[in-house]
DNA sequence: TCAAAAGTGTTAGATTTACACCCATGA
DNA sequence: TCATGGGTGTAAATCTAACACTTTTGA
């Protein structure tokens, strides 16, 4: 193999996933112990290495469906952490990502594999190295997308009622809504599609089941929540 | 050194630096072309490599500094780039960061020696590699950046009109601004602060300079533009 | 005296917020 | 029959957007 690039100095790149779920009314993330040396037992965020032959997103999606089991699970990249000392054991870049699953869709048995907790983002623990930081991060970005891009629906089931939607922005958002106010302003998105489904495992009377639709939302794809 | 991570896969890391520049009523980036092989003569960024005992952001203030003379220059991270064959040399993951600086301080002599030109982000070449790309993201961020932060005074003088910022914004956001509205809502900033000195350079009649108040900024750090 | 940029307020329309009651149902 | 969550409209306040003329001064 040609060396372009003469003798720099190559470095260890992982990536570490921030991965959300929405349960019991609470926005949460995916954490375990650490496994390994250094900081073994710490609270930790599921992550992995990229390998020579993997993108950094292909890095992400592998470990994210080592995980999950899942594909296809919607992520974005929150950007590169690399102090020199991040990491005790050696010297490591990493990538972070956050996810956004369904916590329904999530296999149980992977779970406890990993040894993996939903924590309450209001109630993490302090993490290795510059996790906290990376969620800190992935929370900014995430908030402010949800906001103007259709993507909370990667949090719920496929259908959902208006309350369980405004209960999610709630939590993700950290404060209460006008539920009037809330209900126009879906009105007015046209891909938020009302089926004529009934949900009545949370109330006696029932409420409308809804769904996205991305199709109608390529077409028109503004929205402000 | 005691190894943790036992034999996963290094690779090369860079920084490649988005120099963003107001002049001329345009926004503007610092290029150059790549006076290296793979690529050689191709439209580039500028960019290096992280050393094995500095933080990615030491790396890329290095660079910036190489590159323009300064120090402390406004710069945020864009993401990383890491598609296994992004660079056609060998495997590189690059950082992107883009810096905001004002053009009339920057040292036309490095300029020369660098051989690189401020080009129109209207008016940009095909690059090397992803580099389009990493400027269509910083663009995309430092436009949404500067409507909720005072980031705009990076690009001009300590002094400036009110003339040149709303050309600056109009230059960033690619639209015209109404000059009584713009002018409405910055009198609201009590972190915008009118001096008694007047700059004739672009009227007769002379226009009043105006100063960026951090402190004032510090103790209500709230906007939309 | 005139060209060229600086500076200045008002009003209509749109958007946002606050707010309270009836409905349907199963237990 | 009643407790529970589902569903609905209006009015005041705020914010946004559109718009045109006077001022100053050097050439």
């Amino acid at each position: 193999m040609t060396t372009y690039y003469g003798e720099y100095s190559k470095v260890l790149v992982s990536v570490d996933c921030i991965i959300f779920g929405f349960d019991e009314g609470e926005l949460k993330i995916l954490i375990g112990r650490r496994n390994m040396d250094p900081g073994r037992g710490l609270w930790s965020l599921y992550g992995g290495f990229v390998s020579g032959n993997e993108s950094i997103d292909d890095a992400a999606n592998r470990v994210l469906n080592q995980l999950t089991g899942l594909s296809n699970i919607y992520m974005r990249q929150v950007g590169a952490f690399g102090n020199v000392d991040r990491d005790p054991g050696e010297r490591v870049i990493s990538i972070a990502y956050y996810a956004l699953i369904n916590v329904k869709d999530y296999d149980r048995s992977l779970q406890e594999k990993h040894g993996l907790q939903w924590i309450s983002i209001n109630d993490l623990p302090q993490m290795y190295s510059d996790h906290n930081i990376m969620v800190g991060k992935a929370l900014k970005m995430m908030r402010r997308k949800i906001s103007h891009e259709p993507i909370s629906f990667n949090l719920l089931p496929e259908l959902f009622t208006l309350t369980q939607l405004q209960k999610l922005y709630e939590a993700v958002c950290g404060e209460k809504v006008d539920k009037r106010n809330f209900r126009k302003r879906i009105k007015d998105m046209d891909f938020i599609e009302k089926t004529d489904q009934i949900d009545k495992s949370s109330s006696r009377r029932g409420a409308y089941l809804y769904k996205f639709n991305k199709r109608a939302y390529d077409d028109a794809p503004n929205f402000k929540l």
